[in-house]
DNA sequence: GCAACAAACGAACGTTCGTTATATTATGGC
DNA sequence: GCCATAATATAACGAACGTTCGTTTGTTGC
């Protein structure tokens, strides 16, 4: 790899780690050059901009987001399965933090909600993709009878963003000790409830 | 009231429209006395640091949702229709924007996730009281029969808090038009779910 | 070992940040 | 109407912001 290249992308290791406690618009070039030891200047050029570097962390964090959600995942097998993996990597992933600063796109999705431009562009972008392929994979998961015919794939994978999002707040912020727990048991009540046969008990089919 | 009260109030008024769209860290009293036509100085002197601002903001927020959200709900008839009417009502405040800012409050607890200080530690006592609010209103409803008994109500109350996390990324970032439509129906389902008499049809209570 | 280029530097730019003195104006009790 | 005091303004502070500049240091191919 290109020195030039390689301290890219030393910066932008760190400016993953520190936007996921001061946020992506705390992210600043002063402290991130410091925390390196590089001049402002200097990792300036890499990026061009301000909005550059942010851009720049977003697809870092998207990238790594499918090395280690995505793709990981896709190794299940189709169906039900699969869109298992898939939340729980994705849960994984969320709970993840200091190390890696956590999930700065789900910080950076209540962040940019109303500052239009090209960061905020991304970011849905990147939100919409992730979501759908969620939705598709419901949808096979269908299509294969491990779900029921009349799950709505747009809706049960809302409740699935809703179950990681309160997780987040219920760790991150109010320091729940239950939080892994109560996600785990929401996340698989999730799935029980979309399943043909109703494995758990005490229920009916329709 | 006095001329002083009077501009603090002015000023807070403006201040959480601003918080709303740039976060409550990203609030500046530079702009945002301008924005009043006030001089920085004049309306520094009225919170004593930036710090005290943020936190008089986040107060009033907070007063704010007790007076549209939860005095109002209060009057409904205790057990499931005031859990529900809690539910409704907190929906309705987080989808308002624009007039006041959208839902701060979860905007912040984002925001200040990693951010050790007393702005988190208000915003933390905050939402610990409200989710606790929620907590009760769900065991007296199952004290009173309409919830079944065994519902989990730290749970149940996560699974709310989902709904309308997951329903603000949805319309806010996502722009999605049926976003409110999929929240209601969300919310219908979780109290269905939980209720002891099935009333939608086809299931069978344990 | 020398030219060509990439990468990082230090210094300065003009703004804005939060904050502090100090001054001016408005208000309210008598 | 006077006077204490509350409310706001002016002016300035040092620090940090993003950005630009010209220069210096490293690297690479010949």
């Amino acid at each position: 790899m290109n020195k030039g290249a390689d301290t890219r992308d030393r910066i932008l290791r760190e400016a993953e780690i520190l936007a996921g406690t001061v946020g992506l618009d705390g992210l600043t070039i002063g402290v991130l050059a410091t925390a390196l030891d590089l001049s402002k200047s200097g990792l300036f050029a890499h990026f061009g901009s301000r909005e550059g570097l942010q851009l720049a962390v977003l697809q870092r964090a998207a990238d790594r987001f499918d090395r280690d959600v995505l793709f990981p995942a896709l190794r299940a097998k189709s169906g039900e399965p699969r869109l298992r993996a898939l939340v729980d990597h994705w849960l994984a992933w969320e709970r993840t933090r200091g190390a890696h600063g956590g999930d700065l796109l789900a910080a950076a999705a209540f962040e940019m909600d109303d500052r239009p431009g090209v960061v905020r562009d991304y970011l849905v972008r990147v939100q919409q993709r992730w979501l759908g392929t969620l939705a598709t994979a419901c949808v096979i998961a269908a299509e294969a009878a491990h779900f029921r015919a009349d799950v709505e794939p747009g809706s049960w994978v809302r409740e699935a963003h809703g179950i990681v999002l309160a997780h987040r707040v219920a760790r991150r912020l109010l320091g729940d000790a239950k939080a892994d727990e109560r996600a785990a048991t929401a996340v698989e009540a999730l799935f029980a409830r979309a399943r043909t046969s109703l494995k758990p008990r005490k229920r009916r089919a329709a």
